[in-house]
DNA sequence: TCCCGTTTCTGAACAGCGTTCAATAAGCTT
DNA sequence: AAGCTTATTGAACGCTGTTCAGAAACGGGA
């Protein structure tokens, strides 16, 4: 029997974090089961769930470390005041991420959660970080007072760099052409940047 | 037992089928096991083995229906020359597809296969159907020969119809902000072919 | 040092999953 | 009716997430 002295209770959620990580990095999130993260970690299937709620808990906190890797990369692309390079800026570094992490990528964004399990605040709030980062690139195509127009912006390409991702880690895309993710990346953004910046234009 | 004169091969398997579809409409692709679609239509799970490789190949048949219906509805914005209205209209009737068949659409494109299964290609070609659908509306924003340049713009316009799906049915969307999936897609195809148009008009 | 209350860990157990396959039943042909 | 072919069965295997009574380990006081 793991002795309890062996980790304090967070040191041992850490682990359990590493572990799950490592084991999704490694074979993919369908790996991820509470019997092998046990073994990896030392512990009994039973004791996970004394430190995490089921197996969806420990996916978000997971995630939540993903997020954080994925901040720190777009925090590399630092904003010239240009809203169509700093977006492409930021939407390539974004692939890079993909590229170099499309298990943990798959784990944060194609994972479904089971009925029971909603997002927490704390995990929705750092999305929103992330998204904010593109608000403020974006900012200076619209008027100061137009938040809503930033807002819209910001989701369709949010969203749509996610669908360009998740076509391309499931083999989707390449099955229809060897057009790589960035290349679709590259072109979202400056047609959509260049169609913002046409319209306000025209406005 | 059932006897195998109640229903033809082609009978049972078309049962088989609809039974699926039945069940992930109402409840969701999580509830679509083997021993539940054979309870429904009767059946023993052993069964299943003879008319389907896997589970993973009932899916792939319950997805070309679902192309199929997804195909019907995009035959009904019919083409009127102008490259943006028409791909707008493409646009909202796929999401008007989404919204009618949420888990439907679920299982086509977020339901991920196991590692031992492929897409096969009659499937891949009823998707790039789809695409030509896309494709024909486009052609007008490109030089005759530039069949690259339409290519890619279909791969963005459906990858990023895609995300927004993805995210809109997964309520990742809902937890930012209420506004539509179908607005977003609204922004994304004026505005992108709005680029499309504005380099266009440089070039 | 011993004891006791508290916390933590265990591992067997339960219900469910996809999938396989020997045995069985049903239908067709002669 | 007998034989041959095909379809169906349902038990079995090894997996899954999750629970929980019991056991083990710890901390503090006597």
């Amino acid at each position: 029997m793991a002795r309890r002295s062996d980790h304090t209770r967070e040191q041992l959620a850490e682990l359990v974090l590493g572990e799950a990580q490592r084991l999704v990095e490694a074979e993919g999130f369908k790996a991820l089961t509470a019997r092998r993260v046990a073994e990896a970690v030392g512990y009994s299937p039973g004791t996970l769930y004394n430190h995490f709620k089921n197996l969806d808990d420990l996916v978000v906190h997971v995630n939540a470390r993903t997020l954080e890797l994925l901040d720190g990369e777009l925090a590399g692309a630092a904003p010239t005041g240009d809203p169509q390079a700093d977006a492409l800026a930021l939407a390539l570094a974004y692939f890079g991420f993909v590229e170099r992490h499309p298990r943990l990528w798959e784990l944060l964004f194609e994972y479904r959660l089971g009925e029971g399990s909603e997002l927490p605040r704390w995990f929705t709030g750092r999305i929103e970080a992330i998204l904010a980062r593109m608000a403020r690139v974006l900012a200076p195509l619209f008027a100061p007072e137009d938040t809503a127009g930033v807002e819209e912006a910001v989701q369709v390409l949010w969203a749509s760099l996610h669908g360009i991702g998740s076509l391309a880690t499931s083999g989707k895309l390449e099955v229809v052409t060897a057009r790589s993710a960035a290349q679709l990346a590259r072109s979202l953004v400056v047609h959509y940047v260049g169609g913002l910046k046409a319209a306000r234009g025209e406005g």
